[in-house]
DNA sequence: GATTACAAGGAAAGCCCTTTCCCCGCGCCC
DNA sequence: GGGCGCGGGGAAAGGGCTTTCCTTGTAATC
């Protein structure tokens, strides 16, 4: 590889010049020895090292972000709005997939550390797990201490800026649509308990049905995978155990597919025999059949401020923004057969 | 940011010792110094400085895959693919999406280059502009010309090593099922004419039209952007062009579900008035309504594939890997109505 | 007891770039 | 004509780490 020194030599000028001319830097240089200097760039095919460059600037310019899954339309979408700003901004990102294992989020923090970013963001649930969330909190904070902004979605507890989607208010929301309707025997297929996700999308349900005096027994919640075939499978053992349903609540839109492959193959019509509704109101939600009544979360929005307020100016109190859901009317609901 | 410096300093010892203990370096190191400096590198949080370690180290660990997008389908399957691999050989692979833009595919090789990586994946399809082509011929011999590896999935003429999908071969195989079948009137809904892989499965339907002695006029080709809305938007001008055709041929399967999409809303039965196929059998391919009959690339394997040509020992001549394709059958291919 | 051999740790030379500081020469002013 | 200011360029000091090469101290050998 072609250096910065072999460069200059070629072009008879010093390193410096060299620098000041392919980094377009104010000071003046004159028009003759910025075109030798362009001409040897151009016939050696020089590109600066981008590790030396760090090494000697002193301002970071790439953000991290760890996500469970990039694929997961889930995160495409809090990535697409985060990417947006952070391009806007000058920024380069680097994505990191954890795949749900909070080891590997370790890992990623400690790794993203190492990389000099200037700020780092969580998204994805948090996990009931007291001992992992006081050492992530104490990676973070090292970070932190040494200048790294922080900033996290849909966490509880954990240091830096948060932004909040509304699980808790999207599950009661929805439970009050399906309530509402007149449901009775409602199933929950739901995503592993030690995600708080689950926990507070099942808070906002628990308070649904509250209003409504309706019951949420224990017996009607299945937990499994966060994904397509995790909400087949709990659709599965749901309807073994409670052939009386009436309508499958799905904590997430992906396990509401999963759980409406499993009524068609069973030969119950939906919304027919048994209504299926979703969370998330991820894309393909619309395409399938019927089409997925759920919860919308502005996702774009909420990645785009998570890296605004990771890149805003220091504050010294973590801020807290809460990010609004609402109900996207479709065909997967109706009411009870009488 | 503690340096290394200042944890050798409280330890009371040598970088050189800190550095070895911190790496696992072969050399022997006392037991009490190595406790001493475990230690402080706990009291100091100390994490190496990555930049100042690839600058330091000779060898290069990570390989750059610069894809379309990552949270398409496609790609994430590729991706899948050669992640395992990669981090099978302890290799970090850093992700470029190009959005299909050639200009932001130039960049990125750059960029990669820049960060010193050991080789470049470079996934999704060519265009069919020689000037872009030719510019990024250029940018990718030089790198290759200072040891950097190559490898590139369903490009043609490109340097470095290829794994080619069966795009030409799985257009003939579902041209053959749908001419089969005894469709005449036969439509299809096309990625931008610019992409290799539009031309490419293309070719394919075309053999597959005159072994069975059907023509496949322009009128009955649409083209637009290769996803879900394109699929619709191509869907609606054919059938507002055509409204005989009793097949819709879908470039890939977002096209295709762009296309059900359209043909629901117009009171359409798939298959019964229209059939409708698809290609790559992603995923939710499955779960739309009717389940897509389509073709299947092995993308997880193409994707290992090509990060597996680029990590193997230096080969003189480029290689050039073959994918095959097998047609998926569901529902959503059926006879003409009579 | 002198010599050799080796184990353990340190000094210092890079790796490639940025940027501050300094120098030189020129035109300008009084 | 001497002093000043300034435009244009270079020297060199980092930035944080790895690794080679040395030094030192100790044990083993005859």
């Amino acid at each position: 590889m072609a250096t910065l020194a072999d460069v200059a030599r070629r072009a008879g000028v010093s390193a410096a010049t060299v620098s000041r001319i392919v980094n377009g830097s104010p000071k003046i240089v004159s028009e003759e020895l910025r075109e030798r200097v362009l001409r040897a760039v151009q016939e050696l095919q020089y590109v600066p090292n981008a590790h030396a460059q760090l090494l000697a600037r002193s301002h970071r310019t790439t953000v991290g972000v760890i996500v469970h899954d990039v694929s997961d339309p889930y995160f495409a979408e809090i990535t697409r709005g985060l990417q947006r700003v952070a391009s806007e901004q000058g920024r380069l990102v680097i994505i990191c997939n954890s795949y749900r294992d909070p080891e590997r989020e370790l890992e990623y923090v400690e790794l993203l550390r190492a990389h000099q970013v200037e700020a780092i963001i969580l998204a994805g649930s948090g996990y009931h797990d007291p001992a992992f969330t006081k050492s992530l909190n104490a990676k973070l904070s090292a970070y932190m201490a040494t200048g790294g902004r922080v900033s996290v979605i849909g966490r509880h507890k954990l240091a830096g800026d948060a932004v909040m989607p509304a699980n808790e208010d999207g599950g009661y929301m929805i439970g009050r649509e399906v309530f509402k309707a007149g449901h009775r025997h409602v199933g929950v297929v739901a995503a592993p308990k030690q995600l708080t996700t689950t926990t507070d999308r099942l808070a906002g349900l628990r308070r649904a049905a509250r209003e409504f005096h309706r019951a949420l027994p224990a017996r009607r919640i299945a937990y499994a995978e966060f994904d397509r075939d995790g909400g087949a499978a709990a659709t599965e053992a749901l309807l073994d155990a409670e052939p009386r349903l009436t309508c499958i609540v799905a904590l997430n839109d992906s396990m509401a597919i999963g759980a409406l492959s499993v009524l068609r193959s069973r030969g119950l019509a939906v919304p027919g025999d048994v209504s299926v509704v979703g969370f998330d109101d991820m894309p393909i939600a619309r395409d399938v059949t019927p089409a997925l009544t759920t919860v919308r979360l502005p996702l774009v929005t909420i990645g785009a401020r998570a890296i605004g307020l990771a890149l805003e100016a220091q504050h010294p109190n973590p801020r807290v923004e809460e990010a609004g859901a609402e109900i996207v009317h479709r065909e997967s609901l109706g009411v009870p057969r009488a």
